[in-house]
DNA sequence: TTATTCTAATTGTAAGACAATTAAATGTTT
DNA sequence: AAACATTTAATTGTCTTACAATTAGAATAA
């Protein structure tokens, strides 16, 4: 038997038809890999013009929803949702939330220690040697004097990476890539100096012991002192720019 | 001057241009609220036909990058993403996640409280009578004998949410509602026995005890217990399944 | 059998037309 | 002059038709 797709009554039709096809995707009448009608025949279905149905398919591809392909046998399919494609679309998200809403360093940087210091003990627990690795090799690089303030930002989002990534849940480091990876423009904004990032340093040192040792408190407290040095930081850094203009 | 959008040189059109205008509004070289050009006015900029253009802009509306309205004075704005719709956004696609990849209850759970238990220092601190007096009114829904299911989950999502709430940090909250919400399709599948019931809402009072007694370790043990009671009760069920069906 | 060509299906893009909507300009009446 | 009604122009929403590009598979030839 041929799928029917309940519509709503109201609005536009291109996005009546999205989230008609949404619907059947999200409870599961259209499951992973299957192929949709093709857009003659959504079209027919619906009633309306195949321009109308591409709009729609366009608005479920823009959320990984569906994949196209062209030719003899191609058509839109079903996509599994990667976790590396609900990581880039969680990231710009929450970019954009960031950066359009006045949220100020503080919370912004309160909200992601809360968030990590939360994979902490489970970290502690199972972190591999791969994650300790690259957590010293992420260390190492932000000693490197002649590094950029971009470089080092993103060295700092890559440790970062590793300490959630120990945790050895794909949820929880899916959750946490928008929290950690959306910071870095506001961390960008600061500018490092080579005191403080000696400081940081240290505090990133003292974490990869503590999970190194699996200690999980002493991780927490290391990564609570950084938290309040960062935002410290900050506070100095706009204080600074606020002096230098009067 | 009229601004220009760099645009890449491969892949479809539609998607080019959808790129080059997300790039444009995530850069900020777009801001909120500034219009965009009309759709004829893109079409001609890009070189491409309008419905080649208005593919696009229906990729950028399924991100909730822009609006548009029709009318004299209408067009394409760009939005303002607000935290409701980035919530929204975030659930459905933590739903998927999770209903496509197969993650178990166990690491879906596991994430969940871990990110909860990072909210609760803070939400013992700063909760207010509002987020207090939820938490008890759901406790107290939950006592309800006839309560379905579904009923008993759902006031287990907004007694958490106010649980996160508490913590004061929006972006906090927006970050775990995925988390939490996404849960329920797969906390639905439990069936609550009035005995589990019972138990579970022995854990929220001690855990809501504890927020009002601003007594942060406290909560935090009672959060635990409520993990892993939760876990072992999706484990008895599972087994449960297996006996009958064996 | 293997390689090549053809064919049909499907998506991608284009062009033009008309409908629907909306705000502003214009006209009309009191 | 002010209030109200009408027209107008701009813009998005939709439809129709057509063609190009791509691709798998079938047909064909070596």
């Amino acid at each position: 038997m041929t799928q029917t797709y309940p519509m709503t009554t109201e609005g536009e039709l291109s996005l009546r038809i999205a989230s008609a096809l949404r619907d059947a995707i999200v409870e599961g009448r259209l499951i992973v890999d299957q192929r949709l009608p093709s857009e003659q025949e959504l079209a027919e279905q619906f009633g309306v013009s195949r321009p109308t149905v591409r709009e729609a398919l366009k608005r479920l591809a823009a959320q990984n929803l569906i994949r196209t392909q062209r030719g003899a046998t191609g058509g839109a399919f079903v996509n599994r949702l990667s976790f590396h494609e609900a990581y880039s679309q969680q990231i710009t998200t929450s970019t954009l939330l960031l950066s359009m809403n006045q949220v100020d360093f503080e919370t912004a940087c309160e909200a992601r220690y809360a968030l990590e210091r939360a994979c902490v003990p489970l970290s502690a627990q199972r972190r591999t040697a791969d994650h300790l690795a690259t957590m010293r090799a992420e260390i190492h690089r932000q000693n490197q004097p002649g590094l950029s303030d971009e470089s080092f930002c993103a060295s700092d989002v890559a440790f970062h990476r590793a300490l959630v990534d120990g945790a050895g849940n794909p949820v929880l480091s899916y959750q946490l890539a928008g929290a950690v990876e959306a910071m870095q423009p506001l961390m960008n904004m600061i500018t490092f100096s080579a005191r403080s990032r000696e400081r940081i340093v240290g505090f990133h040192t003292a974490i990869a012991d503590a999970i190194e040792a699996q200690n999980s408190a002493l991780a927490e407290t290391a990564l609570a002192a950084l938290c309040s040095y960062t935002i410290d930081l900050a506070n100095n850094v706009r204080a600074q720019r606020q002096t230098r203009t009067t």
